[in-house]
DNA sequence: GATGAATGAGTGTTCATTCAT
DNA sequence: TATGAATGAACACTCATTCAT
């Protein structure tokens, strides 16, 4: 129990500094965070910061983690209950573009910083090979190279939802890139833009705290 | 006449400035490039930055324009003898994957410093909406929106350049990316992909010194 | 029985720090060894430091003390089978120089750190101050000033050790050492040449781990 | 004249830098001095510390060097008029004990920071090897190892100085010392006292602030 | 007695910017 | 215009010490 409950004050702080950075990632019109600020922010003293990170980068990574791992959380609900690589492909390339219009100074911050921000999706990239190979293997995708099309897909999507923060496109270009990446992977024309502009299937009802589930603490 | 000299001289201050900022921006091992170390490598007192700065973002995007300058002087000799819409646009890109290949180092730079990286291309981008409003015209190409398709033609482009220059993608990379651009306008397969694997035009002859055209003075 | 336990627990922990601060000396590169370093080494929670020290000073002091003594121990084991002030005056000197070379970082801590480091020989210092006094009541040594002497030969001593863990001297400079000494002590040339020459009597037999004696628990 | 005046107010500024230094040295009462103590002392903004020292060991390697400087000057002054290299040697080591004497907290300072103390007479240290070596080939001297011999001195040296300056020693010592070097250098003991108890020759008269010659500016 | 999370003053160092010359 | 010494706020990071449990 004594060490229960030292785990879990420990935790709590941590997870305070990785709010706070959080927070300030949204908030900061500079995209220089010091951890002076974070740890003002989290109400902890200066010192408390390095029983929890031994760098700077690492709380941000920690932010970064927890993003990935809830929005993992929320797009495979959505996926596991569909079939067609197709729809998979479309749906989850438009829930990625739906949650990215939330998070525009996020986005920026890991295009920018020096995050390893390329690998934001780094998981998800896998994910996305595996629902192109699926789809050729069901003979639904055809494309000569399976690797290199994963990529220009993610670049794709990358760009539109940067541009798409920054207010560079509007909205339909969700629809839009989700309706080139079916084309570029085979699928004819019209096939490709009826998947891509049907609607999401309802997501679970869920209250979502601006990045989804970074919920702290509860 | 002392007008002249005064006037030349300021110009050539200029010059070393910007070019010492270039140079840094190769050479350094670290992102964080102070003014100091510029004002240094130009053989230059501290504060004479200041004569022609006001911050240090300033001189960077001083080389970012050389760059542009001098990458639209060549592309635009090459485009100039082509007439084919589609011609011009895989030409286009190729040469800009072939000259961004020589320049990792700057493209990492302009990734992830806080310059206004994306705006790199942003003459190109007109020139590529041209190049694609004409293709349409002339009937060659078949897109719904002019606009959108340029920006993710844009962002193809990009997302090649930077993998190919962290290695994470080969150099067939160039013509694949080309062929699926071209499909994207509207190009049946075939010839998507004749014109991408067609070689370059010749070049004009020309010794190229690191980024192409950069040359300090003359 | 409760109270004995309590006893030997708090004796025990204090070990347990000592011992650690002692391997960190030995172990260290750095010169500055933090009371953090000492208490993970040592297994033992931060605040439990000082349960038993006040400062962090005082930890060093107490493996300072350690070494003192058991130095002690042992070089009266040799002493005491000698009855001639001189030999009893080389021996230990002998003694002295072949133990400090197993001890080049201890030596080079003692005498960098902030610690009373010239209090390392203190009770040796009284000890060298009887020996010298014995020697000229016995008529074997002729010195003007007792006091004086001891002192200069003490520092003698001292930067025979310190040089020669640093390698600036070679391993005769212990012999020379001690005929030097013995030579200020009075003593004709040959007879300090004999004496300081002469082989170190049997030491007892007895395992040393690296600092003589300084074995924590038993 | 531009550039002298500048190059003489970074002079300045430098010397402000090493003058606080020093003084602080003498006056701290604890060993670490920070780099911020020295720029306040020196009413000087902290970054212009890094104008002139990359690291704060500088300019306590700067003060070390000004004060061997000026010591070497004066003790040639006096050495220059001597042929005797006994007398030369005599004289020598009393006046570094006088020299010394006024400089208890430099001495320990030396000794126990991290700087190079062990060197702080090297200079001096080769002058006293020729200074025996000549003295051997005179025929005056008589030693086994000039080089251990040297060593051996220079520690007694720094010896009997540290114990004056702490108090543990009387004045008397420094002759002592001096009778004590001579002896083992083979002189006859009558010889040595004679010698070691000559009066200093007069020094040239010279104010003298703390560490000799050590003013700032002038 | 034992713990270890919390602390915050302190460290050495950097650097964009100013300004007298 | 050119200079470069001076600046001081800011930085990431350390660590002896405290104290609630």
């Amino acid at each position: 129990m004594e060490l229960t409950r030292h785990h879990n004050q420990k935790t709590e702080t941590r997870k305070l500094l990785v709010f706070a950075a959080r927070e300030l990632v949204y908030e900061s019109e500079h995209e220089n965070i010091s951890i002076q600020e974070v740890t003002q922010r989290a109400r902890v003293g200066t010192g408390t910061f390095y029983n929890y990170f031994q760098t700077k980068q690492q709380v941000f990574e920690a932010v970064l983690d927890e993003f990935r791992q809830s929005f993992s959380l929320e797009v495979n609900a959505i996926r596991e209950n569909l079939k067609d690589p197709a729809t998979i492909i479309a749906v989850t390339l438009k829930y990625y573009f739906l949650q990215a219009q939330d998070n525009e100074k996020w986005n920026s911050f890991i295009t920018y910083s020096g995050l390893p921000g390329q690998h934001i999706l780094c998981q998800e990239e896998e994910q996305c090979l595996n629902d192109i190979q699926r789809g050729v293997q069901a003979g639904r995708f055809k494309v000569d190279d399976v690797y290199f099309t994963q990529s220009l897909v993610t670049g794709m999507v990358k760009h539109t939802t940067l541009e798409l923060s920054k207010g560079h496109l509007e909205r339909s270009a969700m629809d839009d890139t989700a309706q080139y990446v079916l084309r570029m992977l085979g699928l004819p024309y019209l096939v490709a833009r009826a998947l891509a502009q049907s609607p999401m299937p309802p997501v679970r009802a869920q209250k979502k705290v601006h990045p989804p589930g970074l919920q702290i603490a509860n």
